[in-house]
Order: structure tokens, then sequence, then C-alpha cells
DNA sequence: AGATACAACCTGACAATGTCAAGTTGTACG
DNA sequence: CGTACAACTTGACATTGTCAGGTTGTATCT
């Protein structure tokens, strides 16, 4: 009988991603070293290269997460009774800005090398699966494949371009020195609402033609 | 007088740029290293200090000089006698990959420091300014102010996350893996061609209702 | 002509970082 | 009781960003 095997373990790994997600979060992933999140762990420098090969590999298991979670966002959007293009969007950006620090790292192909670690690689790929299915639930017609294709890239770049805009971009910023600061959210959201209504009446004539 | 001031003076700041640039394009911002611009520009590794501050001032410049491109880049859409939406957005993208190093950095107000460089703010400012531009050229019926802002950040967003997804995303690699490498081209070329499908529709529906 | 000033560098030093190498401790199992 | 291995630790090294302090060369003023 195995008892509790080793219950720090596990938290140490554990603490050290969310040390290293705190620090993304504020100041983004090129702040985060190696001693520093081993310092916040309260272990020794060299203790988190038990649980992850380098720097790029904790940047590797956070991308992995991440790809968890916004599949799992994704399901849950054509999961739910009702469901629109317009809803996908808004979860995608509502993913990004609740979890930014997952969301920093999961594209940047040069700091995480997701080629290298399969598990994020995976994870990537369900991600895009995800999107697909979601894009046969949204999009009337049933496209072809090759269609498909075309219509998740389309989805997928502009939720990708609101949320890094959003994330990292000038677009907040902007926004706040056009209007109030608290008419951000408004603004976004009819921004979303511009593309939904985009989207709907695209799919509808491609439905109908 | 003065005998061309020291030549060499402005050959050094432009080298240093453009080793960091080389650097960008090949490994990342990340891989940008003081000593190393400088072990390329052939000059002592405190040389690069002279033209700026720190490694933030080297992002900053070449942030500032992204900015610059890319409004002369949307200034000369629509000062062609022919434009779209389309036309738009594929100079944008155009833009961001033959100039990945700049792109690379443009928005990435973490390493850059932007707000902290009044140069590169007015850059993007006029940026900014030439793609409402645009729209008041693209998007017929002369929408007020507030709607402009809709419309630019929703092609601004649209025309981003394609060019973020291309540069440094999956898409290249997945679209590699789904059809033959030479065909990204042609699929890229078709995405635009929705994008723009799309909002040709929506802005005449608009200019219509 | 000589002193002064300043731009455009360079050399040296420091703390901090990523990572390799080599311990150390505890638990598990034969 | 010994062996094995996971989960660390301490030590060392080259490399990095950046501060401090030279060292040139040219320009300008007196």
């Amino acid at each position: 009988m195995t008892p509790a095997p080793a219950a720090t373990s596990v938290d140490v790994r554990r603490t050290v991603l969310d040390a290293a997600l705190a620090i993304i979060d504020t100041q983004g992933p090129d702040a985060v070293s190696m001693r520093e999140v081993a310092r916040q762990a309260g272990v020794s420098h060299q203790a988190p290269y038990h649980y992850f090969s380098d720097r790029a590999g904790i940047f590797a298991a956070i991308s992995e997460e991440g790809f968890l979670g916004l599949t799992e966002t994704l399901q849950r959007v054509y999961s739910s009774t009702t469901h629109s293009a317009g809803d996908g969007l808004r979860a995608y950006v509502a993913f990004a800005m609740s979890h930014r620090g997952h969301f920093r790292v999961m594209f940047r192909n040069d700091i995480c090398g997701i080629a290298t670690h399969e598990p994020a690689q995976h994870a990537a790929d369900n991600a895009f699966n995800a999107l697909l299915e979601l894009v046969g639930h949204v999009v009337e017609g049933k496209p072809c494949d090759e269609d498909a294709m075309v219509w998740a890239t389309t989805l997928w770049s502009m939720a990708h371009g609101v949320a890094t805009l959003v994330i990292d971009g000038p677009l907040v910023p902007r926004l706040a020195k056009h209007s109030g600061p608290g008419d951000v959210d408004n603004y976004l959201e009819a921004v979303m609402d511009h593309f939904d209504t985009m989207v709907t009446r695209q799919a509808k004539s491609l439905f109908t033609k």
C-alpha cells in the first residue's frame, strides 16, 4: 500500500507552474526565470528540473494546460442547447482574458517549443478539432472539408485577433483614451456583435446559395 | 564644413538593429541579447547602449520602424485607385509576413515598453489613424465615429488574427499537414477572400439599411 | 595654438540567469 | 540488509544586462 506517494511532489510541480503563471500574468513570459519560480515555490534552484526538462518545458506544460482548457471551453459552447458563432467568439475571448497567463504562452512556438513536446502538441490538435466541430454546428449547410477548414480558420482568426489585441496589444489603452475606462467591456461586446452578425449573414447566404 | 560626420555612427545603429531583426526572424525576440547583436555588429558589448537606453530600447526602435512601415502600407492601399476591405487585409498580412521581425515586436508591450518610448507610441498612433482612414474609404455610408471605431477594430482583429496565426501560430504547420506545402498560399488567399466577402456584404447591408 | 567639450566608442566589474555535474536524503522492495 | 530510485540539494560555469569609468577623435571657443 503506497501511503500517499509524497504529497509534496505533485505540489512542487503545481506550485512551480502557478508561480510561473503569476509572473506571466503580471510581467509576461520573458520575466519568468527558472530560479525565481523555484524561489517562489520555496525549493532549490534545481528542483524544477526534476519536473521540466528546461525553461521551455515549463512553457510547454503551461501550453498544454491552456489547450486543454480551451478545448473544454469550445466543447461547452456547442454542447449548450443554443449556440451561435458569436458564442464561440465570446467564449474564446473570455477564455483568453481569464487565462491570460496560459494564453500568452500557448501560441508562442518560439518559447514553448510545442513541436518537441507531444502532450502539448496533442492538446493543441484536440483544440483545433473542437473548433472544427464547432464550425460544423454553427455553419448550417454542412460545408465540405475544405470549406470547413476555411471557416474554421476565419473564425479562429477573428477570435484570436480580438483576444491578442486585448491581452497584449494597444487596443484596451486606446479604447480607454477614446472613451471611459468602464466602457471597454461594452465596446468589446459591440465588436463581437459585429462579428456575429457578419458571420451569421455569411453562413446563411452560403446555405441558401 | 563637416566632413561626413562619422559615417560609422549611423552604421552601427543600423547594423545593431539589423542584427537584432535577423535574430528575431530566425529565433524570436527572446533570443536577442545585447551582447550578441554587438558581436554581430563588430563592436564592443557596450556600444549599443550609446544608441539605445537598454534592451527594451532596441525593441522600441524596431517597433517604431514597424509602425512606420505599416502606416505606409495602409496608406498605399487607400491611395490606390481601386481598393476594398480585402485589399487592406491582404496588405496587412503581407506586411506581417515580409517584416516578421518587426511584426513580432510591434505588439509585444511587455518587451518593447512602447508606452515609455514616445516616437514608437506616436508611430503606433499614426498607424491606427491610417486604419481609421482606410475604414472610411472602404465602408460606404460614412459611419459615425463610434461605428468607425467598431469597424476599425473588427478589420484590425481579422487581419491581426490571420497574421499572428501565420507568423507564430500553429496555422501553417497544420495546413502543411492537411495539404501540400505549396498550397498554403492558395489557402490563405481563400481565407482572405472569405473575409472580403463577409465584410463587403456587411458594409453594403449597413449602407442600404 | 591651446584648452574645453562632447560624441562615439572600449574595458572592467557585478549580480543574476540557465544549465551541467555531483552529492544527499528518504522511501520501497527484494 | 542492501540496492534502487524519486525527490530533491549544493556547487560550479559560462553567459547575460547593466553600472562605472576610461580612451579616443573631432569641433568649437578663446
